[in-house]
DNA sequence: ACTCCATACTTCGACGGTCGACATATGGTC
DNA sequence: GACCATATGTCGACCGTCGAAGTATGGAGT
């Protein structure tokens, strides 16, 4: 999972939210470090409805223009837990040096 | 920086490693999730030469081959331990939802 | 009024990193 | 003799990211 996707879910867990809305809550999350372009967003969005980790909550319609708000799934919920996982993993091998595997 | 990077950088936090040897320690370190592929391996070792975040060690002839051992340099230290706090900020998020911002 | 910015969705081409196959070579195991 | 581990390197295909352009509204500033 690429870390575009990850935020994108970790978004989601809180409340279903929109395109522009995931972006902005991505940014906040991550303190200003992950800011998503629009073209990753939708594409990202497009391939998670595919793989059954997002799919489209409601449909609502503002100024004539159409919002679509988006929800994880659970298949969703559980593949962001693993890469957390695999994140804290990641991170204790240098912050954390003991129980590294010496070979 | 990309996960590939990342564990090529942590393979040669404990000591100088050649190609090959990488490639096995980040195997283990991960615990087997990460398998660096060679045009991977190989094509991520040259930006990072270029970067100076890796330089080459030394040279060994062994079976009249060349054996090339990478060596990480202080600013790829540097670089390593901010991905792994950033890492661990990440999956923060998801493992303790605490001090999560609420927008 | 006009400009600019935030909000909001969509598409598209360029770019960058990953992957697996191929090439090449040796030594050990079955 | 076949196969696998060791070992380096290249290449094209593929996938995800990025930023810009297009489209549209509402509010703030000049």
């Amino acid at each position: 999972m690429t870390e575009a996707t990850y935020f994108i879910l970790v978004a989601l867990m809180q409340e279903p939210l929109h395109g522009y809305g995931i972006i902005k809550r991505a940014r906040t999350q991550s303190l200003g470090e992950v800011d998503l372009a629009v073209g990753t967003l939708y594409s990202a969005l497009d391939r998670l409805s595919e793989t059954g980790w997002v799919r489209l909550d409601r449909e609502e319609t503002v100024n004539g223009r159409p919002r679509r708000y988006y929800r994880i799934t659970d298949d969703g919920v559980h593949a962001v837990r693993a890469q957390a996982a695999r994140f804290q993993r990641a991170a204790a091998l240098v912050l954390r040096p003991n129980g590294v595997p010496s070979a």
